[in-house]
DNA sequence: TGTTTAATATCGTTA
DNA sequence: TAACGATGTTAAACA
């Protein structure tokens, strides 16, 4: 149990000093920015990072109920007793205010980390497993261009066919759905314009839903079989096969 | 600093009784699940909360680095000196694995918190206004039906002009783009088909891409705009009447 | 359970 | 800055 004037000059040369910030205890917190929102009284974590990024957590739930991102403005003031935090961006506009009527706990961190995060087996991994081996989308396939830009978004991966057919490649790293094949429909008539003939249309992905299927099948879609862990064990394996030679 | 034995007895005995845990200290953590990331030593803020979701927070960013939703499996124990947490879920199958090697603060708490959050001014607050007050949308202008399905989605608002030509409404909170122009061109061959004559199609959004209002342009797409701050004036002073009424 | 849509989505990349 | 797509998106609504 902390008073609130020995917590708001410990919060502000915390700030000063770009420490980690955690607060535990009863607060209201208001939005008001793209959207508004109210939350009444209860037990909270708030933690303000080294970056002015502050989150409010409840004690269920992943996502935090009420945040603002990094690099905003933050006030902390005293109004009727309690300790008030207001943050505020400017573009888009928001504020933030927590207004904490008691502090359960309060501590102040100089965090090191410097690690560097590394993520694989994306959708972009998918792409490159193709890209190294375009026999993954099938025999005698040949890549033309990735990323085409065409009205509407960009094209996966053109390619020929081993009959010299274009083939628009649509990747998906989770279950492709009806919109999915629908953008391959809007895909198609670009092509079709700038080339003056149908290409195939492919889907790449590690499933479809039941109506992207059937939708698939009446549109004349194909679908290849492909989960971004393989792809990721391809990509794995060409590297040492470039690194050998 | 805290041992890791001690650790481990707070820490399990926190998560059977459904408390909050927060630990600050220097730790590794991997995932593997629909992905694959590794991240290496450095300090950071380990979040378990009431519903075993876990968290872990670099001192910087909005979002956590890595992070196990509610419900999953939390498995505690000690390897080499250091202090083992590993979460798990089946579906999708997901792990996620901290090893902390530095304990610098550990905390439990039982919060209470049963407030409501409220929320304003999303898509269905602009919804609510247009069902509301029709005239939004333009002079004479009746709901037919809203979140009418068909192939590829749901039209937001389908009704009819003063003429009785039939008018597919689509309604963003945001900027809208040239997907949302697209969507209501798939949407309007769905209703020609249905009706047998093609609806008059309009956007309803704050504003427009520079690309998306081009677009909207050739292809005969009209625009209202309406922000969801003003669609929710309109829905308070709406409820206000409906009282007085 | 499976599918679809909204979100203060956030974040990174590119023009 | 604006536009645009990917995300371990998450979460809610609906069939």
């Amino acid at each position: 149990m902390v008073d609130a004037e020995e917590a708001i000059r410990e919060i502000r040369s915390a700030i000063a000093a770009r420490k980690t910030i955690a607060v535990v205890g009863e607060m209201e917190v208001f939005y008001e920015g793209r959207s508004a929102s109210w939350l009444g009284s209860g037990e909270r974590l708030l933690i303000i990072k080294q970056d002015r990024s502050v989150l409010v957590h409840r004690p269920f739930g992943y996502e935090p109920v009420n945040w603002q991102p990094a690099g905003s403005h933050i006030d902390t003031s005293i109004e009727n007793g309690k300790l008030l935090i207001v943050s505020t961006r400017t573009s888009p506009p928001e504020m933030l205010k927590i207004s904490i009527s008691r502090i359960i706990h309060l501590s102040t961190y100089s965090l090191k980390d410097e690690a560097d995060f590394q993520i694989h087996a994306r959708e972009e991994d998918m792409k490159q497993a193709i890209i190294a081996e375009p026999g993954l989308v099938e025999e005698g396939f040949r890549i033309v261009e990735s990323e085409r830009r065409v009205r509407g978004g960009f094209i996966d991966i053109l390619g020929v066919d081993r009959e010299g057919s274009l083939v628009v490649v649509e990747i998906k790293r989770e279950k492709a759905n009806v919109k999915d094949i629908e953008q391959l429909i809007i895909y198609s008539s670009q092509i079709e314009e700038e080339f003056g003939s149908k290409p195939r249309l492919l889907i790449v992905a590690p499933m479809l839903t039941g109506r992207a299927a059937r939708m698939a099948r009446i549109l004349g879609v194909e679908y290849r079989q492909l989960s971004p862990r393989k792809a990721q064990e391809v990509v794995k394996r060409r590297k040492g096969l470039d690194r050998f030679f």
